[in-house]
DNA sequence: TTGTAAGCGTTATCAT
DNA sequence: ATGATAACGCTTACAA
């Protein structure tokens, strides 16, 4: 690899020169820069960004700690980040704690994997990375970030309940509110619901959601059309009867995997989905849009957040002040209006399979 | 950031002194170590690795370069890549090209992303990795890595035709030469093929899987039973029926995408999946798993084509010589059975809609 | 306008 | 067994 001292020692001149002109400083004479420049091209000379940085302590770049890059939310919100460090020229060192793959779902449940975490903290910041964006594989309240961080460190798709660490997460109620404001919007009052686990903060942040659209929608909100299931397609399959016999006229399914199943069952039982009987998802996975017939559904804002993260940590480099006040930053999802969800006219009654009360 | 310097300070020893604790030279009481590392815990000391880098010239990183990290071969594949280099005490510097996103679909006809590529590469190089892995969206022909590249330099998921840069790909013919003769172990003779696009070296690959199952089945190849779909749902489908005419028993098709739309026309057809007709994917998609039955198909090696990209690379750094002799590594499928194909008795005629010929 | 030299945090050589 | 010191490639006062 080429030096700053060789170009200097071709060009004639000193590596001081040699730098002021890389770097911009003016005071150079216009032949001196077009002969150095000339040179530098020739010898395909690029600075060596290590010693740089060791002079002048800033790497411009910054480490992402990856739950589990395989984990389907995780590439998305990566891709997020690279896009906006791309355009502020910032460098990205990846550390994938694979934690799927190492612990299958139970990880999360203890914090026994937080050495792991500590060590690839530890790797991160001897290359001197000037922040850290942590990525969780799916959202939670994230508790193995160390004290007194000695880097700026914001989290993204999951909460940390300190102000000085933010969070980028997803604005599921008013993702949700948003949803079954549309099915309201359609003629549908009766809505049942498929929830997901009932310690899950989406669960519960969705079903927020869901009360805030019904309460502006003038609906009752009736406790017994919410049921939950475990996020699976077995769970939605088998909680649509549950449903069906409320005499609903949609179901908000809290995931795409559930609201399949709902399918299934639902084309079992005889109905046409989008006709029938209106259902509905949440996440925009890659399935939802090959469903029969394709899903309507609110998709999570991955790119979003990720790219979310990514200006606020680098805001946070060059000190300038945040502006959520408690440091969770909320990201809107995106709605994704398919064919799942007819018009509802109370007139029309659906068909009706209801066990009658 | 505490330094070497003030460990050695409080110490009361030299740095030098410290440096070889830390990296283990002998030649040092123990009294003293003990001390130092007592030191050197309580103050939560770790090496600036900017610094032993530039001083040792090994950064134990290498930059992963990704065209485009939202398609979906990516994740596991770095995940592989990341899997290796955890365990080599290597370090990963992402660079994401945002390929798709910048270009959609076109960017792979021409060059025209080259300076892209060397942009990246040389913002790689100057951060000092000690090789570069160059990871393609879709597997073919890639020939923008610069001549005379200054680190070792390994292409995952494509091709280079250039021994020096090395290239891990799909097995595609053993793949599909596998799930063929799978077919034909359960009997079926009279296959058919929606293969992919024509000039897709996939496509080549897998049709010459499916001569080879059909050779050493003894079963004569029949040109005629061959399709050409366009990778997506709406070729299967549309390729179905032409195929039906021909009186197959059982269909593969070149991709999941396209194995969904043969479910679709299938299904219409009033054909049961699984029992009256086999139908066969490839790549083992998210979807697969979720059609009704579930699809039996051939699992593209991503995660073990990114691991292996790391042993290469690895072992080039460290100058072994590498085993494959003309720089391609084909990595293996995982074939995954489902409940898509039937065992076919040729006693018993399937439903037969054909047009007669 | 250009050059000299110190220093960033390490490791490595050579003395002591 | 330990220490002084040069060197890695760069930036940056400061001097010329």
């Amino acid at each position: 690899m080429v030096t700053i001292k060789e170009i200097a020692k071709i060009c004639e001149v000193s590596v001081a020169t040699v730098s002021n002109i890389i770097n911009d400083k003016g005071g150079v004479s216009d032949e001196t820069r077009a002969r150095v420049l000339k040179v530098i091209q020739e010898m395909n000379y690029t600075p060596n960004s290590v010693a740089k940085n060791l002079k002048t302590k800033n790497s411009r770049s910054i480490g992402v700690i990856a739950e589990d890059m395989t984990v389907f939310a995780l590439p998305d919100i990566i891709d997020g980040i690279t896009e906006y460090c791309e355009k502020e020229d910032y460098q990205i060192l990846l550390v994938n704690l694979r934690l799927y793959k190492k612990f299958e779902d139970t990880y999360y449940r203890d914090d026994s994997y937080g050495t792991i975490v500590h060590r690839g903290i530890r790797k991160l910041l001897s290359m001197q990375v000037e922040g850290i964006i942590y990525v969780a594989a799916h959202e939670r309240l994230i508790n193995v970030i160390p004290e007194r961080m000695a880097v700026p460190t914001v989290v993204a798709y999951g909460f940390t309940n300190r102000p000085e660490i933010p969070s980028i997460v997803v604005d599921d109620t008013k993702g949700a509110e948003q949803l079954v404001r549309y099915l309201i919007s359609q003629g549908h009052k009766k809505i049942g619901v498929i929830a997901g686990k009932k310690d899950s903060l989406h669960t519960q942040s969705r079903l927020e959601g869901y009360q805030r659209a019904l309460f502006s929608g003038n609906i009752l909100y009736d406790p017994n059309l919410v049921v939950y299931g475990e996020w699976d397609r077995a769970s939605g399959y088998r909680n649509t009867d549950i449903l069906i016999e409320k005499n609903v006229s949609a179901i908000f399914c809290m995931n795409d995997f559930m609201a399949g199943g709902t399918y299934d069952r639902l084309y079992e039982l005889g109905y046409q989905i989008g006709k029938d009987i209106a259902v509905a998802g949440f996440d925009n996975r890659e399935m939802a849009e090959f469903e029969k017939p394709p899903l309507t559904t609110m998709g999570l804002p991955l790119h979003d957040m990720g790219y979310r993260a990514s200006e606020v940590i680098i805001r946070l480099l060059e000190k300038e002040k945040m502006d959520a006040e408690d440091g969770i930053y909320y990201v809107d999802c995106n709605f994704f209006e398919r064919e799942s969800v007819n018009k509802f006219d109370t007139q029309t009654s659906h068909i009706d399979i209801s066990y009658a009360p």
